[in-house]
This record gives structure tokens, C-alpha cells and sequence, in this order.
DNA sequence: ACCAAAAGCAATATATATATTACAAATGTT
DNA sequence: AACATTTGTAATATATATATTGCTTTTGGT
């Protein structure tokens, strides 16, 4: 796993769609994020940790492979 | 300020040159990214980010802008 | 089991991060 | 002040993140 992202937004019962609307993405990048299959930019990162409120590294690093 | 790069990196004395190298990326990357004006990649985060021996929060969380 | 919603996946198109090259400006050292 | 090193900046080229559309598969609820 590549982050924790799938993890902590099912655990706020948000649907990819939602996520993605939320911080102005497309479904699809939201996925592939999740998949690790996306390297995202930082602000993309940033949004996504504020709306799930959580921070870059609970979200981003040091991710056990 | 949009991120903490260019303090961290003065106080490890690394030149602009030399961090680019060691993350892989070009010394004009460095520079764009630490005038705030490049939205750099997850990976290439991180990877400063080691470089510095900072994790992604000190260099790039909740920066005052 | 059935059905609807959610997620996976694939092709093509577009925007932008990054590379490359070259030169100008700034900074530091003597 | 002169010089070398570092940093800023600008043009063009390339790679890749992200959008768009459409269809398939999976998941969850009844």
C-alpha cells in the first residue's frame, strides 16, 4: 500500500465520487491515487488530507510498501 | 512562503545543485519549487523531504502562505 | 438471487510538471 | 572592486498527471 488514503475516506463513509468532487478531481484520479498508480501533486495531496482531516504524513509517509 | 525547502536546505548548507542531484530532478526544479511556484509531485516531495531529514509535514504542511 | 450504487478499467485528449539550454542577476569571498 | 559560485529567469521540448467518456465488474442492501 501506498498511502492511506482508501483507508481513512471509508472510514468518513465518503464515496470516491465525493471525495473527488470535494477536491476538485475526477473519480478516476481518486482511484488510481488509492491504487498508488498516480503520483499526485502536492496541493492534490494537501486537499485531500484536509477534507479526510488528516495531515500529509498520516496520509503520505512512510508508507510500508 | 509556500513551503520550508529553501531554510531546511541553507541550514544543511546543500546547494540548490546539490539537493537537485541528489532527488534526481534538475537545479531549475529546485528553484521553481521553492519560490512556490511549481506543485511538485508526491514522490519528488518525499524525496526532499529524506534528503533534509524532515517528513513532509515540517517542509510542507500548513505553511503561512 | 436481485438490484442499485460504487468501484475498476481502458482509450484518447489536455494541462502542466519537469528537462534542457543558455544567459542574466545576485551573492559571497578574497 | 574583482572574481567565482550560486541563483533567477526565459524559451522550447517532453513526460506524465488529470479529464473525459463509456463500459464492465464488484459490492452492499433488501
Amino acid at each position: 500500500m501506498k498511502n492511506h488514503v482508501k483507508i481513512f475516506r471509508m472510514k468518513t463513509s465518503m464515496t470516491q465520487e465525493q471525495l473527488a468532487r470535494n477536491v476538485g478531481v475526477t473519480r478516476q484520479t481518486i482511484g488510481l491515487i488509492e491504487k498508488g498508480m498516480y503520483n499526485p501533486s502536492l496541493n492534490l495531496c494537501i486537499a485531500i488530507a484536509k477534507q479526510l482531516n488528516k495531515t500529509l504524513d498520516e496520509l503520505f509517509w512512510e508508507v510500508d510498501e
